[in-house]
DNA sequence: CGGAAACTTCCTACTACTAGGTAGGGCCCC
DNA sequence: GGGGCCCTACCTAGTAGTAGGAAGTTTCCG
């Protein structure tokens, strides 16, 4: 179907899997099926391409914690959640979130790209803050003093577990790097 | 000076600020002062510079922890110093650990590189175990019941407060993301 | 309605440049 | 004289990006 959509499917696959300095015009060629000067049209320079990837990523990414917002009741649940939207991302150790991936390689990255990423950044530590806030109240996470720090923390915890489960390829490595903040969350009610 | 030594020294500052796949014999006989085509005489091809870069880099840093053993005597003391090491490598936020940096762009590595990537990540992890159960005994970090959990928390904590605290040019980020660590670590006995 | 202009999408063919790596030779010192 | 170290000159293969044109589709107007 849609070329511009293709090309950005397959670029983002691409930057997850192997960097985003690791993948060329010639290689989405091959992948989509059209002409490398054809990518040209859609994405005139390959910063035009970072940027929309890193828009739509971050678009659906916090459309996703919205969802989680309003499918979860307590702390404890969102931010279990959380993790497992990390985890998901690694698809068997050869993947990261595209964030992460971005971070890694950002010299060769272009202002817009960089501003976008570090929004992305607050925007996930902001909605971490409340989460913690909200814990606060209903008391499903130990140990929280300052919602803040914990939010920071937190977002480190999942992207460094995505790295070093990545470079093993053994998504079993994120499990082990986030099972102390798991103990921390309550155990779901039974009734 | 030693030019090997040079090569290393220079690699070594390129590839932790902008990524192993991001700088290049050009780049490397630029800074030293020698032809691209000497830099072969000393590492035939990259794979090979990569892989002394690695090993210097890791037996130094597990000196450095050794040296940490020795001069701190309670848990928590070693765990600032290996925070404060990570902290401080950042050089301002523009450099990574080099582990983190080739941990990113791991699939341009060769198979011996990716060996040794790995195996310094098990030996922090084996590290950070043996401090974490000193702890059950000093009663120095608040909180810890799985030893084990707890070492791969904070190497995935540290190696991601790098990678946010790098994309934003912002070494307080990195404070930040560790802060509530530290707020487990006892405070220094005043005497 | 018919037809021309305009736009979209893709093409072939090319540019200028960079990458890692090689061949072979010169110089200096043990 | 042989080895360590560095050189010039070159190679192949890849990089992003451009020029200009060929189709098909849409739009607009008499």
């Amino acid at each position: 179907m849609n070329t511009r959509t293709a090309l950005l499917d397959s670029a983002e696959r691409a930057a997850r899997q192997r960097g985003y300095d690791a993948f060329s015009y010639a290689d989405l060629a091959r992948d989509v099926g059209i002409r490398k000067a054809s990518i040209h049209h859609h994405f005139p320079a390959k910063a035009d391409l970072a940027l929309s990837l890193i828009e739509r990523y971050a678009d659906r990414f916090f459309e996703t914690l919205g969802e989680i917002d309003s499918t979860h009741r307590h702390a404890a649940e969102k931010l279990r959640a959380y993790v497992a939207l990390y985890r998901d991302a690694l698809v068997e150790g050869t993947q990261l979130c595209l964030c992460v991936a971005m971070s890694a390689g950002r010299d060769s990255l272009a202002e817009p790209v960089l501003d976008r990423l570090n929004q992305f950044h607050e925007k996930s530590a902001a909605w971490l803050t409340g989460v913690f806030e909200e814990s606060l109240d209903d008391q499903t996470v130990s140990g929280v003093s300052d919602p803040n720090a914990e939010a920071r923390a937190t977002l480190a915890l999942v992207e460094g577990a995505q790295l070093v489960a990545r470079a093993a390829k053994n998504t079993s490595l994120f499990d082990a790097a986030t099972a102390a903040f798991a103990a921390r969350l309550s155990a779901p009610k039974p009734h």
